[in-house]
DNA sequence: TTTGATTTTGAGCGGTTGTTCAATATAAAA
DNA sequence: TTTTATATTGAACAACCGCTCAAAATCAAA
């Protein structure tokens, strides 16, 4: 042991995800990145390998700040799908103008890259898959309390509500109209709530 | 008159429109078209101005496409509902292998770019805007012969449908199973059909 | 056949890209 | 205080970017 990082790997991985959230993999420039988490090339390759290498740890950083609002959704509300439904409100509208980006990053990096990058694919791929397992569990739970229907398949189910979500946010940057937008997700779950 | 373009010009946009709906806007280096479209860089920029002003023709064409199987699903299934239905299942499922990505290319455009690029995005926001036009005129003819509710808003059934369709391509390059994608649309439409 | 407006060519411009690496700075261990 | 392993710096590299433009090729009109 000689000397140690002067840099909070946790806080410069999150302005970069802020960054390639915003611009997209391709669009963020590796001085982009020197500038906005202030180190120099040779501190961000010792640190992260690869452009691609942080790319990675800003997906997993912003796949677990969405798990987080989700959780705190979850609990300030005791009802399952009225936390769902908050959470969805709350990252589709309430956060679209402090968002980077009103689209789902893994969805920006999904419709940006393809197999050229597998790992980032591969990483994409299982990320979104686990939202879809919170959103199976939070429906389970939903159905145990009689929220929704009995016969309702909670993972058919989750899967419909994360299709919405992705389309609407793609909506949201469409037509700009929060009060259209939330119109839509009242539908959405008055269509599977029980009353 | 003294010379005459060699290039069909509707062929050449035809094939650039091919490769920006793979690659992306800022994905498509110059040089790709070239050789794509087999033209050199100065017969590009006399026929359209620059790289943006070739991907403004590309828009239109991929526009003028969707909107022309569309017209023949509908054209070929008498009901307007179930020619809706057709569409949405060519285009998300069958042809998931041929297109050059799964996503929409006005929702990739969407997606990669921003405000820094006004002209494409106010574009792009008119052909989806024109896309939720043509579906709330079918779902008005759909209710008009009792296809679907009489207490339904065609306008929002349309937006709807806009954002279940944008979320499934999403979800069918994440997920690669045509099955589930194929589920989620009978759900989708055997919710909104009256029997 | 000559003229002349128009199209096509491709070398090349200035700038940007992701990445490397030798030189320097740093701080814990000896 | 000296040693030494590690961290930081920033100039520089080769490749690529969107685009320009003078020169050559083309073909309808005269």
């Amino acid at each position: 042991m000689a000397n140690v990082a002067k840099y909070d790997r946790d806080e410069v991985v999150r302005k970069a995800m802020l960054l390639f959230w915003e611009k997209g993999f391709n669009g963020t420039s590796t001085r982009d990145l020197q500038q906005d988490i202030d180190m120099r090339p040779g501190s961000i390759y010792a640190a992260f390998g690869s452009k691609e290498g942080l790319f990675s740890e800003a997906l997993e950083y912003y796949s677990r700040e969405m798990k987080q609002i989700l959780d705190l959704r979850s609990t300030e509300l005791q009802s399952p799908l009225a936390g769902l439904e908050a959470f969805m409100r709350n990252v589709v509208v309430d956060r679209r103008d402090t968002n980077p980006s009103e689209f789902c990053m893994l969805v920006k990096t999904l419709s940006e890259l393809n197999e050229d990058q597998p790992e980032l694919m591969q990483q994409t791929r299982k990320l979104l898959k686990r939202t879809e397992d919170r959103f199976t569990d939070i429906l389970e739970r939903a159905q145990k309390q009689d929220e929704i229907s009995a016969s309702a398949n909670p993972r058919m189910l989750a899967q419909q509500l994360q299709v919405q979500m992705i389309g609407l946010r793609a909506f949201m940057k469409a037509n700009r109209n929060p009060n259209t937008v939330s119109e839509l997700i009242d539908s959405i779950f008055s269509s599977i709530r029980i009353h």
